[in-house]
DNA sequence: AGTGCGACCCGAACGC
DNA sequence: TGCGTTCGGGTCGCAC
């Protein structure tokens, strides 16, 4: 799943890839996947360029000339860049065409992902970018913003990190790794989490993300961020998918239980 | 306001 | 082997 290390390690691929180049035609084979007026993506993306790739949270931000193209991979999203010659498989649902005859394919084989066309000055209004919360590593997140936004809170930890409204970027992988390693319990209330608790939340996130982005993510089950490039984060998860294996620092049995209906991973041990 | 849950999708895993 | 059923997961929208 794309989580906040999959998503820049996308941008970085594609900045590389698809900058400057003019696209001369957008095909949408999956209607349902644009969130803006479908004729008008295409007449607005053609003859466009992308200038710039940004990112907030999850959300990728192309930046073309008058516009932001908003796109969210959702749990499979990916994009390919290809030629124009190829033929189009099954999954991939939006293709932008460049002069150069390379094709930019979005492939997303649950149909989870979204697009979303705006205007500039419409980025700083939108909803999904303004009411993300504050990203791991970025100054604002502090343990007191943390502590406020759990008070009064009898959701579980582990689905308060899942909040993209508080902590932007983390989803189930991060979420699991940043609570192993600030040690504390996935199922504490929200409004049990001490001051030193959030304080190693601040922490563990800031750096496992930085070390995630370093290596490109994490690649699970079929997710490669694009290209073909490949995370080797994988490789440093202490719980995520470990259930039934040894925890890393005790050798205790790491357990998957269901929080709010999300897989969980933890050691009992080390997060008491 | 906070919380819970179905809907959106379809490949994989599972049951028989 | 093959068919039918269930499950998972990020986010939204609606019910309570």
């Amino acid at each position: 799943m794309p989580e906040i290390a999959e998503v820049e390690t996308v941008r970085n691929t594609l900045k590389k890839q698809i900058l400057n180049k003019r696209i001369k035609n957008v095909k949408i084979l999956y209607e349902r996947m644009i969130e803006s007026n479908v004729q008008e993506f295409k007449e607005i993306l053609k003859k466009n360029q992308f200038i710039d790739i940004k990112r907030r949270g999850k959300w990728l931000i192309f930046e073309l000339e008058n516009h932001y193209l908003l796109s969210h991979l959702r749990m499979e999203g990916k994009f390919f860049l290809k030629n124009s010659n190829e033929k189009i498989e099954k999954h991939e649902h939006v293709i932008f065409t460049f002069q150069d005859e390379t094709d930019l394919r979005y492939h997303d084989t649950r149909k989870f992902g979204r697009m979303n066309l705006i205007k500039k000055e419409e980025l700083k209004t939108n909803i999904a970018i303004k009411k993300q919360g504050y990203e791991p590593g970025e100054k604002e997140l502090t343990s007191e913003y943390l502590l406020e936004k759990f008070k009064n809170k009898s959701l579980a930890i582990k689905t308060l990190l899942l909040d993209q409204t508080i902590i932007s970027g983390l989803g189930n992988i991060y979420a699991n790794e940043v609570l192993f390693a600030a040690k504390i319990n996935p199922f504490k209330k929200g409004s049990d989490i001490t001051k030193i608790e959030a304080e190693n939340i601040v922490e563990s996130s800031a750096k496992i993300i930085k070390r995630a982005m370093e290596l490109g993510g994490t690649t699970i089950k079929s997710y490669t961020s694009s290209l073909g490039v490949t995370g080797r984060f994988q490789n440093e998860l202490m719980v995520h998918k470990r259930s039934k294996e040894e925890c890393n620092v005790c050798k205790s049995i790491i357990l998957n239980e269901k929080i709010n209906g999300r897989s969980t991973y933890y050691c009992p041990k080390c997060q008491k």
